[in-house]
DNA sequence: ACCATCGGGACGTCCCGTTTTT
DNA sequence: AAAAACGGGACGTCCCGATGGT
């Protein structure tokens, strides 16, 4: 039986062991901060068995940063599938982000800004990774709001640059002090704001 | 006794010397990413040197985040200074912060959240010199909303913790994002926002 | 199913040349100090060839012990054909081991001693090999001893115990000796006070 | 205070550690046999701190052997202190080694044969040591022999060569056939050999 | 305040024995 | 039977933080 169940080489799978366990540990501790002996331990894996896997440590840390974003993207699209309104995709985008103080789906906070924050004048290509996660992020924002426009949901005067910076911002700014200040509150008052504001913007009467 | 012009003693000019070089490079690499080496060579002291002055990495560490603390804390003051209304001094403060995306007060981004970044699951004492530093910031505008509303600058339904939530995490997050993308635009946008936001919970009229 | 001339399965006679490649190698070298990568240069074969005929290492290392111990059971018995008393037998045993310092039956040294001193500490299995060898030389010895006693060649009052201990130890001991000193002068006095001692306690006045 | 209490350098109070502790490992699970993550752990020390003292692995192995044998030098110059004759030296010798079967100086057997018996092949350097400590034991039996026969107590046709031949070799035998027999009466009976050897040689005249 | 030294430990290469896959 | 892939683990460099000693 050359394959698993799932028609995978074994390789694969202990590949894909490996990313998923050390994700959480990276975005817990930083890149600096994860030993290859923590991933070691973590894994059950010994060095060895690792880097037959991933070429360094480095490569590790990319690859486990770009498996957080794929879950992270996977969870905003499963929060907007079924809704119909772009407005509505953008509100549910905000509530599945802000879900993250209090139920995290990585623990640790979020990889972008945890990235950033480490890997700027250090490590340029984590840093990189980083910044097109943030960018398709924003990217995604401004489509909806454009097409909330388009839909006649949200006044033509509006900036999407403005809303996607307000957005990612305001909800990047929570989670750190939520976090460091062990207050989910700081989310949530930060979430109200939001829906608010996206009240005011939208051409319904009832909004500001 | 060696004195300088000054009336200091040697040593605490010397110590003062280390604080001001080992403040941005602490900012910049964050705890984990600065060696003593790099300090050695940012100072011009030897190993020996520094320990002379602070007893551990960690000890040095701690003031050096509390004296880049310091150092923002003077500019707000300085910026409230001379602007008699509350609400006034709230907007010099989110203006004064905002200064930081293009010219920043110390290099690195915003020593409260690198710091909490990092210092999460990590050091816990950096930890709480983050938190404590945060706390003020937010207590500081808490008391200049309560000061607005007292005034009749402000509507008297406007929750203090909700803004003060709002302004520390938009701007927190615009700054690492900013910092991120190379692109100050988003904190530009950011604090309009917040400007504008500033007049909607005004009780004045006519907007700014 | 394909076999040889000599009537033997094709698997048996690549088993045999894997067997007899192998055991001077791990002689020479010790079982740690022999990799499956020098089997593999040494045989031709590919690993998965010799790991169709041997489970693993250690059983691979197991069996060459036993092939050697065969070589050198055979290489006494022939010794011994033809010689009618006891005692010449036993003359003919320790000339037969003697001379494996000038032309070694197998290179490498005697594979009892070299397996007896790795594996004490280390390889319970492959000292139980190297013991139950020890064991049959020196019942050989003390079998030749009785019967050189019952055939009234040797003095009754002597310890076959002795004598075996005495040849064994010696013999050995030359044998690691003559080696790493690179003198088979060491082994040939050794040998000279063996035969002088058997003459010694023989019951013929004139010795030899 | 820059020194210890007997004026050494703190690292060369390490050192000695470490060489004291390596030293009995090295000589029961031989050189490719003891992992530097042994010597980690029965030494207390980290790999860092070991290779601080000894440029390699190897290096270390070949100091841990000199010390071995300076333990065992040591020991034979204890046992010949206060015996006048040569003969009588010779024989303190003898019982002194033989002493090893039941009490060993060093766990694992004797060095000089675990090392030569490896090293053959292998490892020139350990080689080379071993045979200098060979070489060493047999030039000291050499001149007690010539000694002793300048006294008196040997006959002059004696070959010193083939008494320190048959000494080393029936001793360093026995002793690893004690050991893998798990029974010291091996080397009780090659001892007893042996002393009945040096009366035979003995001008004395009880002798044999 | 300097310099040398110390012990700690991360990283990552290399190769080993074995298993899978072909 | 061959070849490739796999997991294990040894070795040793490098540098780190910290501590003497001068």
């Amino acid at each position: 039986m050359p394959r698993t169940a799932q028609g995978e080489r074994k390789g694969a799978v202990t590949r894909r062991r490996i990313l998923e366990t050390a994700t959480p540990v990276f975005n817990r501790f930083g890149y600096a901060g994860t030993s290859m002996a923590a991933l070691v331990s973590a894994t059950g894996l010994e060095k060895g068995g690792i880097y037959n896997h991933f070429a360094s440590k480095d490569a590790l840390a990319v690859a486990a940063f770009d498996h957080a974003i794929a879950q992270v993207t996977d969870a905003f699209t499963a929060a907007r599938a079924g809704v119909n309104s772009p407005l509505g995709q953008l509100r549910a985008v905000v509530e599945c982000f802000a879900r993250w103080a209090d139920d995290p789906l990585i623990p640790g906070g979020c990889p972008i800004v945890n990235t950033a924050v480490e890997a700027d004048d250090t490590n340029p290509e984590l840093l990189a990774h980083s910044r097109a996660a943030m960018d398709s992020w924003q990217r995604l924002i401004g489509a909806l709001v454009r097409d909330a426009q388009a839909a006649g949901e949200v006044r033509a005067d509006v900036d999407k640059r403005a809303v996607s910076a307000l957005v990612t911002s305001s909800l990047e700014g929570a989670i750190v002090i939520s976090r460091m200040m062990h207050d989910s509150g700081q989310m949530r008052r930060v979430v109200a704001h939001l829906l608010d504001y996206f009240d005011s913007i939208s051409t319904d009467r009832n909004g500001t």
